[in-house]
DNA sequence: TTGCTAATGCGAGTGATTTGCAATAGGTGT
DNA sequence: ACACCTATTGCAAATCACTCGCATTAGCAA
């Protein structure tokens, strides 16, 4: 399993490592990202971004998510048809999103191993429930 | 529950019950719904329905698909980064989606009533596991 | 056959991301 | 401190999957 960072200096060490560069947007990214434990899109982290380097550029948000993906620091997860949402692999979860108000619950992994043992025993299947959210309706949606 | 339609025949009826057209767009891809079980991108039924009337633009199409969708004739549901697939509604089912390969396995809704208890139990969440697909590995990919 | 309006073709627009490219800047060796 | 290599960046343009505006066409009810 790659990416055994909890920290932002274990990261920046796992960038250096694999021949990457420690530069400045990669710096207050990953900064924001070990702030908050938020689930954000790649144009909201941009923001908070560029309040301290305005020059930085949303495709260079893009390409940093894309390497600190490929080096198993963050993850992305699509909750509806919006755009992806990026949080720290430290605390890989499953979510459920309720398609009516969009109310995000973090579901732990335990939540998921009845279906992953179904799925493995009838199928063959290995499931991943970080990816995709379990869509729904909320218990406030649902009763309304 | 909307789309009480089986046959091709009752699905007509469905968009004429509801002021809607029985146009020749709607009747070739309609019957392209009904001829097979599979799932298909918007892009890949224009082309079927093309093959048969070419004039036919691919924007109609997603209109028609919108169309049946909201009168729940059709339903789609997204299997990775791609396109949206579309398929009948009167075969709802999960979906699990292998990331490596792109195999697509048919999931009975049973095979969540586990999940969707405890789910409402622990959250009071409602989960409609259709829209996103459960990604993971297929048996073959997940030994290979 | 007429008239109303749903539906269509076509082109342009949108949102989210990706890519090409020349300029810039980490980091390594000296 | 300096030079050099190449990873990274800014910027603009491209791409992908839709979505929309609008003038025209075509169901279908009267």
């Amino acid at each position: 399993m790659p990416g055994e960072a909890s920290t932002l200096e274990d990261a920046l060490e796992l960038v250096r490592q694999h021949g990457g560069r420690v530069t400045s947007s990669r710096r207050i990214l990953l900064r924001i990202l070990f702030s908050s434990t938020g689930h954000r899109s790649a144009e909201e982290l941009a923001g908070e971004v560029q309040a301290e380097a305005p020059d930085i550029h949303l495709s260079t948000i893009y390409r940093n998510l894309e390497e600190l993906e490929r080096l198993g620091v963050v993850v992305h997860a699509h909750f509806g048809h919006g755009p992806a949402t990026y949080h720290l692999a430290t605390s890989v979860h499953g979510h459920f999103v309720c398609e009516e108000c969009g109310t995000l619950i973090e579901v732990p992994d335990s939540m998921f191993s009845g279906l992953a043992r179904d799925a493995s025993t009838r199928f063959g299947f290995t499931i991943d429930p970080h990816h995709f959210a379990m869509l729904g309706r909320c218990s406030a949606c649902a009763t309304g």
